[in-house]
DNA sequence: ACACTCCATCGACGACTGTCAATGATCGAG
DNA sequence: CTCGATCATTGACAGTCGTCGATGGAGTGT
């Protein structure tokens, strides 16, 4: 595995444009993309991102994402580690819910927010 | 290879937020991802979106991006596929350019762009 | 015609990824 | 305490990915 569990979310790099990017920046940033670099991550981000109440639990995902339970956990295991959704513990249940804030550093990190050169 | 050459730009897909993503969709935007996904493709894109001109030719990527041609020459073709990046021969030379509407359509599904419900 | 530069493709190899069945850990209910 | 439910972890396997050396094709200059 070449995870060293880093929960730190994505939100350290400029923008794309503005300069080149350094080797950790880099690295950092792919983490993240690669994460929403699958189709059953982007399902289970935006089942997430439009639920309700802001938090889903396991079992109501993994019938939406069509894949068994532990693909399921690790894929949102891996959306963990790169800081795009957090968990909580509710009794039996654990509640996951996107970070905002991880999604909105990547969208900087894709461009300029409004008209900047 | 599982890729068949399609040259849409990644433009297609509503934002993350709004509604569960269709399998199509998610297919579609996971490859626009998952381009990005990786550190050298992110130096390469950054390198072409902060030149002066615009483009740059595969003989100055090389260098900064620290990989042998070959390998410079593939994380290119991935871009091209994904739609990220346009490719324009000059005499010898290929010149790349980033394509600044398939960014924004990703950065567009990663949230919304201004005080969008 | 010839040599040289630029770049894409091919072939190969190790590493990583997505997937599932089986197992383990944790918690609530009875 | 025991049973059942929920979820993470493990082990295994096929497929894909990133990388490079070698090759090939196209264009330029002499």
């Amino acid at each position: 595995m070449a995870l060293e569990l880093l929960d730190q979310p994505v939100e350290c790099c400029p923008p794309l444009q503005s300069a080149a990017l350094s080797d950790a920046d880099a690295r950092t940033l792919a983490r993240g993309f690669a994460a929403l670099g699958d189709p059953v991550r982007l399902r289970l981000l935006s089942l997430l991102a439009t639920s309700t109440d802001g938090a889903v639990c396991v079992c109501d995902l993994v019938g939406p994402a069509g894949r068994s339970q532990p693909t399921v956990s690790h894929h949102l295991r891996i959306l963990r580690e790169a800081g795009l959704v957090t968990v909580e513990k509710r009794g039996t249940n654990n509640w996951y819910a996107a970070v905002p804030g991880a999604l909105e550093a990547l969208r900087t990190v894709l461009g300029a927010p409004a008209g900047v050169v």
